[in-house]
DNA sequence: TATGAATGAGCTTTCATTCAT
DNA sequence: GATGAATGAAAGCTCATTCAT
């Protein structure tokens, strides 16, 4: 089993979920993504996944229960886990420099990220209109990850590679970047051309080094 | 009138609004913004306007097309005038370095933004939703803002101020960066302690010289 | 002018219509004729006639009342005189034949007919549903006019041109056969090809001699 | 069971319908007949049916399926067998001449008509303005019956029986006549007092002989 | 456990009618 | 007289949720 089945089935399996359930889950994220949550009918999902429309409601009371259901290991999960997994390697000196580690932590979870991606669209759809989900994903975030960001970045201003901002703007501004390129990459723009390893190339280089020219 | 009145006003008086088609589109946005289009009531807007719901329907034949109605002069007449609006101070040389550019334009619509914050917000939203914004906005944002960014990075390039990355990108990467700002203060985190004008500075040094330290 | 416009005139104009009225009713008729009384509505009449909304109920204080005030007059000036205008030329013995008779009255009024149509297909399909163009129809059509067409029946009687079928009989197989034949060719199936002189003589015919072969 | 029993029966029992689906068909019949489909509302329907709306929705996605439900195997499976049944019969020379089979043919049928009536008169009243139903009377009525019928009237004038009017004239002429009877007897004037037996017996005398003396 | 028919509240939309201009 | 914006009741329809099987 790949690194990432093994990611997808930590979100999902742990409860060992019963067959159907695992169908009214895929179906719901497919229409969720697609459609937004409150634009996605429970009867729709149920068709898509093959099941009887009471079978949904019988695994989960409301259908907000089914939209937390899918969002909340997300982010208690799954992000936690992306930002941090390799932390100790970069504390350890592993990559010598950010850029480095930038490419390598990208890289790596591209193809992860893609095939979440559905998932990550409902998160951040829905964050803004359940206070639910806001408030985990504070929690989790903000409080959690942003911490442990501070950590690695506080390494590398100390090895004199990053400047002397606070970390949390740090950790912002490279967050959104990468976030943004997905954004603009499989959101807004997804049917234009796009050299992936290059664009990556360059918000790497971006964030590294800015639009300023040196001489 | 200030400028930003000035800006409302041909946002959406332009086609001499009754009192009420005003109300109801106050009305709209506020509902639009607060709960999302798919979970917004006609009948929640008209109460919230003080009209019958008959009255919304007699001025928007549908419920998309008063979403519509909000959110596409905003993307012709707002969007397009809001980033292309100084260019030719900049091509005129009246900002030495793009820096000042960046914090006398982030700066001095700052304000305007925010106040259109609920329907910047409303359009993010709907968006991947709705194919007939996805249109306009790709026509209007992508196909002409795009093109007229292009000029300024170019003249700026030619004078040795940016790097020679492809102006697409720059230009994504700066938008990111700002949007990415606004989007963290103004609806991730609005509860947040913020201190705005050190941020956009930090923002604005970032997106110049990067997060690589130089020495 | 023509006698039909004469009888077109005397159905509408009697009462000094105004021009805005006069296409009011044109509409009316063009709009219920199509989708039937219930499925039309006053904003489309008012549409197709060029006039305000509001204007129509300046008229005529309900939507019924227009329809009224289109079927009812058809009924008490056009359909009495329409069968019975010629029956003094026929108790005149003005046609030696009912075949004749029959002839002549269907030829020389099919256009008229033809034209009144739309009216006549209102009047159809709203007499089973309002109670109060039934009752005009029963009072015009059976009361006056059945009783007007006996004196005529009776007289061919005598004459020995017809059987000895109680007049009544005589009369809603006629009429029977003569609105059969519009109702078919008009109504029902008006794209197909029809012979229409070829098809009268069948149907008066049909009337006289009935399917059964002599001799 | 009775053959008129197992004949509405083969209308709408078919697909095996719930209990409520049953009810709602009769309470559509019953309204729609009564106030003509587009002046009856679907919660009258679903009052008078005992079930809730939401009900009518689960089986017939649009107010225009329910009534298409209704009509469309009126038309396949009701008006062709009705005509067309007992045609070998005839063909096998059970009865020796036209009027007998005729006598027959409305006889032993009158009391399914009567009973069917509701529906057949729903189904004129839409016809002109559905045409989804207009296609399938056109196709089921005119193609198939019609044809059939052609086969019959050959005989009967190859056996002298009939005149040589083009056999589509002859099963217009006859169906308007019969129709013309149940229409004026039970839709235009069903208070009035009628002798079925001996109206029938001159409609068929019509059909043969029509009105004019012989001798 | 799974089903899907049934529900009824609530949705978007239509429409005859009113009334200030 | 004529207008057309405004109304609000009622229309057709959707949908999350329940429950008997």
């Amino acid at each position: 089993m790949t690194e990432e089945e093994l990611m997808l089935q930590q979100l999902f399996d742990e409860d060992k979920l019963t067959d159907k359930q695992k169908k009214i889950i895929v179906a719901a994220i497919e229409t969720f993504s697609e459609k937004g949550y409150a634009a996605s009918s429970t009867s729709e999902i149920a068709k898509k996944a093959g099941v009887a429309e009471g079978t949904i409601f019988r695994h989960y009371k409301t259908k907000k229960e089914l939209l937390v259901s899918i969002v909340a290991p997300l982010m208690s999960k799954f992000i936690a886990p992306l930002v941090v997994k390799d932390f100790h390697k970069v504390l350890d000196r592993e990559y010598e420099t950010v850029e480095e580690f930038l490419r390598a932590t990208i890289e790596n979870r591209r193809d992860l990220l893609i095939r979440m991606l559905p998932v990550v669209k409902i998160m951040f759809q829905e964050i803004p209109f359940q206070p639910e989900l806001r408030e985990q994903f504070l929690e989790l975030v903000v409080e959690n990850i942003f911490n442990s960001v501070e950590k690695v970045i506080i390494g590398y201003q100390e090895k004199g590679l990053l400047i002397d901002m606070p970390p949390k703007s740090i950790a912002r501004l490279t967050i959104t970047n990468i976030l943004g390129y997905l954004f603009s990459r499989y959101v807004l723009f997804p049917h234009l051309d796009w050299d992936d390893d290059l664009e990556i190339e360059r918000t790497i280089h971006f964030i590294m080094n800015g639009l300023g020219k040196k001489d």
